[in-house]
DNA sequence: ACAGTTGTGGACAGATCAGTCCCTTACTCG
DNA sequence: CGAGTAAGGGACTGATCTGTCCACAACTGT
């Protein structure tokens, strides 16, 4: 009943995505969002509520999207250590190519670190992270392809704090020698 | 010559520095600096110039203190490695205590990538960091603290990458068990 | 066709933004 | 004491902020 939408939610959420990702929340205005949805105020307002809501939900996109994409790539992986690598040097190369970037997450948890939700979802994808990589380690372990005297969760939560700290160099010092080093020590974790 | 000024320009800086760090460049008003600061508009344009010098300013100071300050700590080290734990320790601590605070490193690097200025002198302290720890490490190298195939300025470029990733934990989950830990894993790429 | 409903979009509102102006105040030097 | 100088501070400015309003458009069910 009533007029169809004339734009896609989900477009609408993905290009908010991008707006907040790049400038983060305080830097976005609402004219910004009108003109990057190509949507009007009215309209924008009636479908997402508040420029909060609208910044809410295009935060737990971008987390349900990463954490679903390295969840899956380690549940793929026939070996744990090389997928591991190939993920966090694909960070390192997404970081060069638009150092500008980095990651939604790590700009939330350090933008608004005073807003409860927003910490909530980021801590809450933080988590799933950590377990997504607390399985793969411990499906390795049983493979014996690493020493079985590691325990995965505490390489897991050691490895999630380390690809915090990726994305931040990635920002402040976007040189490839030194962010592929520090995920080639931080890999020696395993051994 | 001319009227003195009434406020000390040190601490109005260290003001800012808190406000700043607290809540970042954008959500920081001029409003709120007038009223941290203790002085008018006016007064604050003059001595200051602008939002931006003052906030350069602001972050110089936080980065020269914190910078000199582990450089002191590993210089005045009798063995690197538990002055090191010592000081990621402190760190964790610091994030459990007041988690909405952090680093104001991070949080510059992370706000405002897309300005040069501030880039510019997170990446130099950073560098900074690495240095110190560098040295250190070979230190301790050379006095046989760790494994002599070890080099110094990977392990500093690792650690320094996971400090930053500490302090976004600290924000995003500030949990004691999962900081200390984090902490012994990455220590124990010295070994 | 008409009533009911919901999206559209531009005008609008009130608050707040960073920054300027300028009169006043307090000092120094001659 | 008077001229010169620089800080103090509050009023002000124009831009921009987030959010609301409302006349209108586009649809559905009867």
């Amino acid at each position: 009943m009533g007029r169809p939408r004339t734009f896609d939610i989900d477009t609408a959420v993905d290009r908010a995505m991008e707006l907040f990702w790049r400038q983060g929340f305080e830097a976005t205005s609402t004219e910004d969002l009108v003109e990057g949805l190509g949507i009007a105020r009215g309209s924008l307002y009636k479908a997402f509520g508040s420029k909060e809501q609208l910044y809410a939900l295009a935060l737990r996109r971008y987390c349900q999207r990463h954490a679903t994409g390295l969840i899956e790539m380690l549940d793929r992986a026939e070996q744990v250590r090389p997928a591991l690598r190939a993920a966090l040097l694909g960070l390192v190369e997404a970081d060069l190519a638009d150092p500008e970037l980095g990651c939604l997450m790590v700009n939330a948890a350090t933008e608004r670190s005073a807003h409860p939700e927003t910490v909530r979802q980021v801590s809450h994808t933080m988590g799933q992270v950590e377990s997504a990589l607390a399985g793969a380690l411990e499906r390795a372990r049983v493979r014996g392809e690493f020493a079985a005297d590691k325990n995965p969760r505490e390489l897991a939560q050691f490895l999630t704090t380390f690809v915090q700290g990726l994305r931040v160099m990635g920002k402040a010092r976007a040189d490839r020698a030194f962010l592929t080093n520090a995920v080639e020590i931080a890999l020696g974790a395993l051994d």
